[in-house]
DNA sequence: TGTTATCTATCGAAAATTCCGATGAATGTG
DNA sequence: CACATTCATCGGAATTTTCGATAGATAACA
């Protein structure tokens, strides 16, 4: 039993004519009638009963209508499910974000306007520590990361820059620092620090930075999750360092430049050579629209890669 | 898309390799691995990761899945129902009855225990003039007709002899004639006799043997319908003339054996060259039987064919 | 770390299947 | 009664499926 054959079989069933399925199933009417008595010989009994001219359904063979039916409807079913797919009224898209990256406000704008045109496509975010995120590439686990710039290029991801953000220093806008225009690393190491712990980039970037300086950086507290950063620098009592993107849309905190001016450039990385469905893609180019219309653009160079990228304003009014 | 393709696939999916796959569906690894393909290829997406020697689901291929467990399903399903009938757990019989051969008490016997034995299948009865049921055959409106021996052979027709009934004299138990042994045309006709109408073949073989004997048959009631008929008799005023096999369970009536021994050959009819489903030729076969061992056995010679049939005693006690 | 075994993809050829057009038989129609 | 229509069948062409062999890649293992 194929799906052909039953194809032919409800033309044949719909019209009560050979002739006129085989017209309708584009093939010749031989073809229909050959193909019709091979399904009545699996089946072990006809479908059909032969008057002369006139052909008329068995009682199997409309019995038998109802499950060809069924099945066909099926059939389309499936095939529409996935061309819904296609055209982005239905499945999914797994992010894959670094930790220390944050939800920021650029990504919640695109994943908000993303929702709005595609509501039926679920987003899914998943955080990890930005080495983890090439793995569960490799394991299609997420269909793409938003992550620094990796240091190594690895041959199976494709690895395009999105935008460089800034190191800044974050107070609360009532505490004592929130007025300076600019502050550097050794100023900073002097007020009660919180940092995320070596295993984000972002404070690799920041001891690096120090260790260049021959200055020590030594946080009060470690933790890694921004929220509880910013919450306990909201509190005006502790001072961070985190990149400017992560915080733009939070209140109640004042940005200061760093006079080290530590770019961290950020990255969208997908699977090399796989096939990226029309939803990723379109989340992709969606990521990258955004990056040029919703932030004021301002181009700069990256001290680390070299590369140009276009970057937000450290936004220190 | 064919079913094919599909079966390959689940296999595929739940196995997770292609090879195994393979081996269950008996085909070769390369067989399958190119069927997926062409699959993949169709729908437009892949459904597997290739990574390295590990294959897994996309996540298209996951939704794929189930439909394709559904057609499968659906497939499976269309062919066990098929596989049903085939062992009468399902389908139906439809049987044309001859207006006047009656609900004798031997088709009802059939019918009860074949209903006992399967009661999934539906038993539908047609009753119609003895003319008609050739007709009905051939439309394929009934799979056997239960009826007197048509005059002319059709060739199309399969035509097997069941049993003869004997036309008797039908009155009430407390009617004067009731003791009678036997009684004879000319005799019946002083009476006032309840017959159907020419269009039923008793009728016709009434009027025959009376033209043979110069006799005139007069009714003073005609009407089809035997259940009426032997209502009307039942009332003590009212005599008939019935075959006996039509009124072996009916209480309260005598038949009485007509002298003119005219036999009713009955027979089974099919069309001839047709496939016929597990389901009639066991009916058939059961109404044979029964026609054997559930009544006493008398071999007699029809006066019309000249055949020898097996048929029922005349119940006169 | 090199070796081996295993898995998938691909290729060419063989086998099987589908398909077509022609033809025949049966049947309904004018 | 001629004619057109319809379905079944046949032989051969075209397509598809299948297989075995092999290559490339990778996981497991020594």
């Amino acid at each position: 039993m194929e799906i052909r054959q039953l194809r032919y079989f409800v033309n044949a069933a719909t019209t009560l004519s050979f002739t006129e399925a085989a017209r309708l199933s584009n093939v010749a009417q031989s073809t229909l009638s050959q193909q019709v008595k091979q399904l009545e010989i699996e089946l072990g009994m006809p479908l059909f009963h032969r008057m002369g001219k006139h052909i008329q359904l068995t009682a199997e063979g409309q019995m038998f209508l109802q499950d060809a039916h069924r099945i066909l409807d099926d059939a389309r079913q499936g095939l529409q499910r996935l061309a819904d797919q296609s055209e982005l009224k239905g499945g999914s898209v797994d992010i894959g974000l670094a930790s220390g990256l944050g939800l920021s406000s650029l990504l919640t704008e695109v994943l908000t306007e993303y929702n709005r045109s595609y509501p039926q496509v679920q987003l899914r975010i998943h955080q990890a520590a930005a080495p983890m995120l090439p793995e569960l590439l490799r394991q299609h686990s997420i269909d793409l990361a938003m992550t620094f710039k990796p240091d190594a290029e690895e041959p199976d991801i494709d690895c395009r820059p999105l935008f460089a953000s800034r190191l800044c220093a974050i107070v609360a806008e009532h505490n004592a620092l929130a007025s300076k225009a600019s502050i550097n690393l050794s100023q900073i190491a002097m007020h009660p620090l919180v940092l995320p712990s070596d295993s984000l980039y972002i404070r690799q970037r920041i001891d690096d930075e120090a260790q260049r300086l021959g200055i020590e950086v030594r946080p009060a507290v470690e933790i890694d999750d921004l929220s509880h950063i910013i919450y306990m620098v909201n509190s005006n009592r502790w001072v961070s360092i985190l990149p400017d993107a992560a915080t733009l849309a939070v209140r109640g905190i004042v940005r200061i430049a760093l006079e080290e001016q530590i770019m961290l450039p950020t990255s969208v990385l997908t699977l090399a050579d796989s096939y990226q469905r029309r939803a990723v893609t379109e989340f992709i180019s969606r990521l990258r629209e955004a990056t040029n219309l919703h932030l004021q653009t301002q181009e700069r160079t990256c001290d680390v890669c070299g590369e140009t990228f276009l970057a937000p304003q450290s936004n220190t009014e």
